[in-house]
DNA sequence: CGGTATCCCAGATGATACTG
DNA sequence: CAGTATCATCTGGGATACCG
């Protein structure tokens, strides 16, 4: 394997190029809640539980500019908002749902020292 | 998605519990150093570019406690010791591989915009 | 050979408040 | 409704040195 740059940064293997795509702690929740259509940034905020305006902002922008989501700017009364996986976006799907598997093998196998919570929204 | 706790941290989905697992900049390449078969430690090192001995330590031990590899010592002259997947470890692969192949399609997609280096070994 | 122990920083994330 | 701005904090990982 070769290293190699991109923007500025370098990255030892493909699988860490990935994850500056889908990685951190919010990515992959976004990508999940858009991956059954669009959705305006009110909704998207809702989908995503425990996610702050600043955090959701950040990675809207920064998954736009790599190009796995769109925003589209709807000129009406009120001004609309919608948020949509590109193609880009839709071929992270897979290794999303690889980890989300592994994350429930994982979770059944640690059930025992699992303590489930819940939510106060 | 509910949110549960595991050793005192608190995750909101599967995805970043898997993460939990796999997760960092060593992770990933030490678990693909042994996929094909068990190594030592000195192996380990020359096998995974730029890593540290800080950064191989801590992450074995890590990949231990969370019962990803073993650690056998044969007590040879002079000792040995030596690192191998688990089968929970071995369960990792696939969603490693499906990182794998998505970083492949993005490099293959940012083409232009990345410059190879040669490793200075 | 196979590790440990400190110290430290940059960048990721959180809290809180404000805006057109 | 859809954001920005500012400040505080937390933590992964690097540098360096030492140990049985």
């Amino acid at each position: 394997m070769e290293d190699f740059i991109h923007q500025n940064r370098v990255y030892y293997s493909p699988v860490e190029f990935a994850m500056a795509y889908i990685g951190g702690t919010w990515k992959i929740p976004v990508i999940l809640a858009l991956s059954d259509g669009p959705l305006r940034y009110g909704d998207l905020k809702n989908a995503i539980p425990h996610i702050t305006d600043k955090m959701l902002n950040t990675q809207l922008r920064d998954l736009e500019k790599k190009q796995m989501v769109t925003r589209t700017i709807y000129r009406e009364k009120p001004p609309r908002v919608e948020y949509a996986l590109t193609e880009r976006g839709i071929k992270a799907l897979p290794a999303i749902s690889a980890l989300a598997h592994l994350g429930d093998v994982l979770i059944t196998q640690e059930s025992a020292s699992i303590k489930k919570l819940k939510r106060e929204d």
